[in-house]
DNA sequence: CCCAGATGTAACAAAATGTAAAAAAGACTT
DNA sequence: AAGTCTTTTTTACATTTTGTTACATCTGGG
């Protein structure tokens, strides 16, 4: 399973340079590995040559209607694809997500947004991919008796108690428990809660860090599963499977 | 296969002269080839000798009847068929679908729907050739034992209690049930029930998906089927095709 | 042991959401 | 055209969730 942003490849596809420029160095500063065309020409061979994992695609491509491309796209292939459209163009957006796309951003867009609907998307198409193999979350994910529905945002206590967790502190649990043993800054946890960074007096996360530990009755002055690395960030100590 | 708007023949039948003229100018600025006609006589022959692809066809013809005409058609013929309806028309437009027609657009419409409702059309008539199914829902949408019947806008509990759904809130609900998983900003799914843009004061869409759950009874301070995401938008959670 | 900086957390402030009810906008009937 | 019914939108306020502040506590290095 691709896990780091390197392992993926975006391709973006937009006529405009300057537009492109733009995504290609956002995606880039995020990690991915990009490429670009500034057409549709052989988008399936290319896709699948390339091997590429989501492409960003302009809607009004001069040429070749974005419509069009979206369907060929979606019938050979499993590609992820967010389209690009511009502000008038509602029914165009619409009609795009009923011939498969997989969602869209509107111009003039924020490019943090898209960023952001592309890490959802990533991440919907890869825990989907590996739903059935019992490595990753078949039905959730599980640790000391507790168990994260994702579907649900629920969590349930080794006694069975449910409690639906806010967006918020379901997200940070999520990834500590997704990356367990490993020390994560508040930037990164910042950046997968939400959309922002972390600046120097922000303390919600460790806010948030307290809440959760209150739910998961995790002792704070001697804590089992969410741990503090002094200087450096939280750590999920939890064992993850039981 | 036909790719290109050019090999397509699209036979226009409208009796009043300017919304004929409009549709029949858009159609051609879009590269289709277009017929037309102000009345319904020898529409089969004609269909046939010119190899039409696609009728648009006005539902209150002078003289014979739409949905007459639509039975007939469909009964020696598999060309395309779009009813142009009036607002009030909704029994019409029902039983038109029933009778044979592939879609529908409500008078005064939008060209630019109509537009894309062909194109979208035409894909579903040529891929079916190929793929044999195409992503359509043959029945409507099923979720945790409610069914949502699209062309009667009817929502059916799971112990069988029918009711009709406005307009608003049936397309709410069926976007929502069509990107299970999938956090759908309040934006994405004001474009979807009219096509308009969210402002941030907005809380239309809120007030509908109150409407929703109740109907669905789905407890909003735990909901199992719609679930808020803080910030964000809202996610449909349940289970679909059961 | 003392200190500076980092963390824990309660309490408060701000923002977002839930929802009833009123107002407005359409649609239909007479 | 006026009145009625349905649907949608707005408004107002309760509630929930998130973010900030302030201060207590802790950590690790002199």
């Amino acid at each position: 399973m691709k896990t780091t942003p390197a392992d993926i490849h975006i391709l973006i596809v937009e006529d405009d340079l300057a537009s492109r420029s733009l995504l290609v160095s956002y995606f880039e500063n995020a990690g991915y590995r990009v490429s670009e065309a500034d057409n549709a020409d052989h988008l399936g061979e290319r896709i699948e040559r390339d091997s590429v994992d989501l492409v960003l695609l302009d809607i009004s491509l001069p040429g070749k209607d974005g419509l069009t491309v979206t369907r060929e796209l979606r019938a050979n292939s499993s590609v992820g694809i967010i389209l690009v459209t511009s502000k008038g163009d509602e029914i165009d957006r619409i009609v795009g997500l009923e011939l498969g796309a997989d969602d869209y951003v509107t111009k003039p867009f924020n490019p943090r947004e898209l960023l952001v609907r592309a890490k959802n998307l990533l991440w919907r198409m890869f825990s989907a991919d590996t739903a059935g193999n019992g490595n990753s979350n078949p039905s959730g994910y599980s640790f000391e008796g507790w168990q994260l529905d994702p579907h649900k945002r629920q969590l349930t206590s080794p006694g069975g108690q449910q409690e639906r967790l806010p967006e918020g502190e379901f997200k940070l649990l999520q990834t500590l428990v997704n990356h367990p043993g490993q020390v994560l800054s508040r930037d990164q946890l910042m950046d997968a809660i939400h959309d922002r960074e972390w600046t120097p007096n922000d303390r919600s996360v460790d806010v948030l860090i307290g809440r959760l530990r209150r739910k998961l009755g995790d002792n704070p002055s001697n804590p089992q599963l969410i741990l503090t690395a002094h200087g450096a960030g939280y750590m999920f100590a939890g064992n993850t499977g039981t």
